[in-house]
DNA sequence: CTCATCTTCGCAATCGATTGCACAGAAAGG
DNA sequence: CCTTTCTGTGCAATCGATTGCGAAGATGAG
């Protein structure tokens, strides 16, 4: 059978107190204006009796639950479980929880659950979701719900944010093909109704503008999902063009498999013939060959980040003390699927 | 400013009734107790002023929280996200939200984690963690919480589990791997403290007496932990030994890639040389050469399953209705990291 | 037309913890 | 020794929804 909970007023007939003396007793920061002598009764009372707060009923007095909502795309995306870790080692050893949910990307979903997290009474919400627009969160926010996002601005809006430095990386990453002697560079790029997608795409044409490149838009080939398959499909369209490139920087590390793949179906050798790069380094590619030259993020102290700001929201700080932009740096990797162009490519004039 | 919620008292005093109806006009079980007309008034009124239930005030109430405890070691490893989904594809349509921790397989968190769930009221846990004893899961569920493990049963007890046939699987690939004309098989073993580890190694040893095969504990190499750098160190190990073999059956995939790296640094060539297989069938597997041959287990409907059975218990469902132990059936999929043992090591005798 | 039966709804208790306020007794000050 | 100020504890309301019970009012049977 259901053994039943110990309550304050177990401890209190116990005692001999009145629950509202064993409820101070208990509260480390109203305990000091009990005697500590009865304090400790108490307590001892407490332990015996293995006694544990019902934050159930807390939570219906005090409003706060104890508990964060987490929305991100799909959990199955490498990219997230390590930052919800990032998430989880900054809250849980203060006695939060974390609610998360998979909003697939969809907006009504999206929507949807943002409301299944406010009736559940969270305290605040880390939003890692990437559609480009969400009326829901920032109604949420403009209520008073302390709300973060990750990876993305909500415009318009006082809502703080955590981005990666994706303009650096992108930049860095240009550079490096520059330095290899590249100069007709691809870009596959992700899908557009996605922040990710639509930010690296701009941040390869600044990039490009930055390090005097050309950018030629029919070098760039758009993804409808960040996948594998897309990314082939993007090599093939660039090839099928005509346009000559010997390099590709790919919006994200699957992308880059993808086309990696592909360019081997075609006979093409990257890196001998083409370089391609990626943009993530999600776990296990260091298994994969040739091993993908890529961008690191942080996405463990992207989480941490996270939760550090939402904390401060969640506290009531003074406004000056929240970070309303954070920027991570990135860092790219060199491994194998990048190598300098080739002589006779090289050579030959544009 | 936080806007304050719409609860039944607001909705009452719009309509002119009790706050008790209203309560039951929105209940759609307690509603045909309404008439009609007024239901429809005191609905028309809670649509008008956006009203949304109080979660946690009806939870202190009915001792409900519609929320479940999901532990696991570790969201980072590739395999748990799938079952999540799955756990999430049937309990999220039921207004039911899941609170995920990660045990990182160590028993005190294990433990505190039990309580941190409890605390929170949750009204079941499924539990997919894998150490292969925790009292505190045990004593949890019999006290009445309803609980299901995932991949491992708890002894003594009558908690149901759901696991994979893994039995099957391991025998199935010894059976590939004889067919092939492999004799000398070698094992890398899991650690056995983990229920995964062991139970394969059980079921290697198992397999090996059905299909008359020599076991020869020789030729079993455990590791310390399931990634790639311990599948590469019993590689070395069981070289270092002497003992011929010509295929490595893995506990697990990352044990399997490690081991075909290390292959490679001593200049074996996998399959031609030894066929080396994996467990588990992680994605992106089809990403890296050689591609992997293992065995697939369905990790999606694992969660489903675990869902499923857990709701039944949270529903009081009479005993007989309850299945205590759900298998689910496994796939080798063969790829290339097996082939037919060479002539020369076929036709030498043992 | 009366009494029994049903429907429909209101009343109030309840879940367990928190917290503003009141009050009693002790300590302090004159 | 009496007032004033603390200090420690009790009292009771409160958070919002649920639900057993009872009381009107409606309906029906006789």
């Amino acid at each position: 059978m259901r053994q039943k909970r110990i309550t304050l007023k177990d401890i209190a007939r116990e005692t001999g107190v009145h629950v509202s003396t064993v409820s101070r007793a208990l509260d480390p920061v109203e305990r000091k204006s009990i005697t500590e002598e009865v304090a400790s009764r108490i307590q001892a009372a407490a332990d015996a009796l293995g006694y544990r707060p019902n934050r159930i009923a807390a939570g219906l007095r005090t409003n706060r639950t104890m508990t964060v909502g987490v929305m991100i795309p799909d959990i199955t995306n490498v990219i997230f479980p390590p930052i919800l870790r990032g998430i989880e080692s900054v809250l849980e050893p203060l006695g939060y929880a974390s609610i998360i949910v998979n909003t697939d990307s969809e907006r009504d979903r999206e929507t949807r659950l943002v409301d299944v997290l406010r009736d559940r009474g969270v305290d605040g919400i880390i939003h890692a979701a990437v559609l480009r627009s969400d009326p829901s969160i920032a109604r949420a926010a403009a209520e008073g719900l302390p709300v973060v996002t990750l990876n993305r601005k909500v415009e318009n809006s006082q809502i703080p944010y955590i981005i990666n430095d994706e303009d650096a990386g992108i930049c860095e990453m240009l550079r490096h093909l520059r330095d290899l002697g590249h100069r007709d560079i691809a870009h596959v790029a992700g899908p557009q109704d996605l922040s990710t997608g639509q930010l690296r795409l701009a941040a390869f044409r600044n990039a490009a503008a930055t390090l005097s490149l050309d950018f030629d838009p029919a070098l760039v080939a758009t993804a409808r999902r960040f996948d594998e398959k897309e990314g082939a499909r993007c090599i093939r369209e660039l090839l099928a063009s005509g346009r000559r490139f010997t390099a590709a920087l790919c919006a994200n590390d699957r992308l880059a498999l993808g086309a990696i793949d592909e360019l081997r179906e075609h006979g093409i050798d990257c890196p001998r013939e083409i370089s391609v790069t990626g943009f993530n380094d999600m776990p296990f590619l260091e298994l994969i060959r040739p091993r993908l030259t890529t961008v690191r993020i942080l996405q463990h102290s992207a989480g941490q980040t996270a939760a550090t700001v939402l904390l401060k929201l969640m506290n009531g700080d003074k406004a000056e003390d929240i970070p309303m932009e954070t920027i991570l740096p990135v860092e790219i990797v060199v491994r194998e699927s990048t190598a300098r162009v080739r002589q006779d490519d090289e050579d030959r004039p544009a």
